[in-house]
DNA sequence: ATCTAAACGAGACGGTACGTCCTGTCTTTCG
DNA sequence: CGAAAGACAGGACGTACCGTCTCGTTTAGAT
């Protein structure tokens, strides 16, 4: 009988009971958003469109959601998560951090061609930059895990004498990632293999000679 | 620079003769759109919103700009041009690479952390990420005086025998500019001068010791 | 007077068991439905208000009545009856018709002023209005039997003399009641024992002089 | 510049100019409605309805008009002059008063059995019976010019002697048009030309013998 | 006294309509 | 003719209820 929910102090809202939903309304919900976003774009992703090509009330979408950012982003961790497998997070250690750092960002850049990774994320990052709460959690629950293993690597190779001690990992890796998302997101240049080698070649050896 | 499409020749649409456009509307509208967007936010700044603010018809907007994003882009523009003065785009050049670069950056900061560049960029950018043809625009106005600057400061480094020959300029900016703008845009660490100092040191010396 | 409908033969639904069924729900229905046309009247009166109310859920209203206003119907009825006391139905008869008339449509006009008969019967009057089937109900179950009193006084009148033989008691009767009837529903004048007793003496003797 | 509507103190709204409304979209309103509620019945007839139909807006709608009865009040009154005609109020008057009641009776019986105005009008009465402000413009608007003229009759027939002068012509109205109004709302028994012919004998001669 | 089938409270669901807001176009009036 | 004003067709918003459909949980009759 208890209106569950112990998380949230509950402002005004009853709070749904979560163990009654239905798991088919929530993945046609999910395949509606992203088949949209896709299709239409972000700005023309209507949630009474989501709601119409999902053959589900609106109110299904209000009731969990509270926006069609934050129904989008479930989207996408979900999709992101069946296409990365059950086994998902992991960093190659060759030993060569060159190599390694390079084959990730490959992968990452045959991500960012895929459109259907590429406009729902595209929409997502846009959205964060300017509602700076879905910002931090696309950032906590989308990147955050890539970056950690980002960070391992980086303290692997600095124990093996590959990277300065003094070098921050949190920060040196940004100088293999930042480029690359920002050509990215604003079309400053080409997303290429190329590229991206070039960066982390830049970024490990820096710019003055030696 | 100019506002309408003078190399289109418009197919429908008559094309409003700009020499008898009023200015004092359009500085009314600029004015109503950065007010706006700093206090409700961009995605509650609306047209009617703006021309209401401005004490102008909405045809005035719609006669002279195609969208709100074409108004906020202008209206900044316009914004950063008068902030700059009449002598705008210099970058420092005392010889010291480091020292030059770590004083503009430390500007950049200053001015991410500056409300009335802040929100009004953000919404810009993140505009930017989701329609491509004014993302680009955008580039091309806002932001690609500045980076040629750091390409000519660049440039001279390698005359210099600060930068090796073989690094591509417009790439090795991106080492500088990038993590800041992504952490700035995506809120994923602290926004400080400590911050781009260690940067810049990174960025020129590498993170793989010598 | 039985609620669920006996004489159909359930062309789908499996026809509940009223023998099971739970008295405090339809006491607390009955209540909460006469309480919010009372206090919200008829057209914010909802049947989910009435289960919130009545602490009942939706579906036990929906099992035993077929609509809004068939709850409304049977919740009036029931307060007619528990008011009226167990001897309900009777007309007096002093042998004076006029006064015998017009005592009785004074205790009219009394409960036309008693807004816990006032609101709810307008409602059902302004639904029967619209909706024939139930307009036909209502008549039958509410006016009818007072009605038919009214017709067996006239009937007795006409035994004494006191009122022509040819007259259609039927007929006669609305005389009486329908322009009291009219005033209260459409506000077209005041409600009075004045009004009502005089109304009496015109159908009595007709408005030509004799 | 001005917001007029001098008439009502304007609580919230700037009140629009009815100078520039569309006559075409009111006209298609007006259409609309009635043949909707004619087809669908009221309660299914609904503001979204009859803007679709109507190929308007919504907000045209809520822009003129406070609530889908005040569209049907309007859109009937508006039937009921161009029915009637330019010369639209007479009541006869050729010095035999039964007569001449039972004519316009007739002629009411014979519009209560057109569909056309037999519909719109339930529903407005269905309305006014529940919403007393309602209830009162209708009245005023829709059947006070026709009471006018039966109050007008019956004093005329007072002067020729053929009604007693004590009589209040406002309340012996009631006797003719009253049981009518209610056979026709109730549908408590057959409306027809029989029937009002009766109802004016009894009416004028009253029930009880000479 | 136990079993069992139903009525029950609760409320999620697919829907419809609400009344509001904003878009982008069009029209009227003024300077 | 540009501009202020704002009515217009259209359509998405987020909310409120509709009537249906499960879920456990009483609860009352038959066992």
């Amino acid at each position: 009988m208890a209106v569950q929910k112990p998380t949230q102090p509950a402002p005004g809202k009853p709070a749904p009971d979560s163990t009654r939903r239905s798991e088919k309304s929530r993945r046609a919900i999910y395949d509606a958003a992203l088949a949209l976003v896709v299709e239409v774009g972000y700005p023309k992703t209507t949630i009474e469109g989501i709601a119409a090509r999902a053959g589900v009330g609106k109110q299904t979408i209000y009731r969990w959601w509270s926006s069609k950012a934050d129904v989008l982003m479930e989207a996408f961790l979900d999709l992101a998560l069946r296409e990365a497998g059950p086994a998902p997070y992991t960093f190659p250690d060759t030993g060569d951090l060159a190599a390694d750092v390079k084959g990730v960002l490959r992968a990452t850049v045959d991500q960012m061609n895929d459109p259907r990774f590429d406009v729902p994320s595209r929409a997502l990052a846009a959205e964060g930059v300017v509602n700076e709460q879905l910002g931090r959690e696309l950032v906590a629950k989308l990147m955050q895990p890539s970056l950690d293993l980002y960070i391992d690597r980086l303290r692997a190779a600095q124990d093996a004498g590959q990277v300065r001690p003094e070098i921050d990992p949190r920060i040196a890796l940004e100088l293999f990632i930042s480029p690359l998302a920002q050509r990215w997101l604003q079309h400053t240049g080409p997303i290429s293999h190329e590229y991206t080698d070039a960066l982390v070649d830049y970024a490990l050896h820096g710019l003055a000679p030696r």
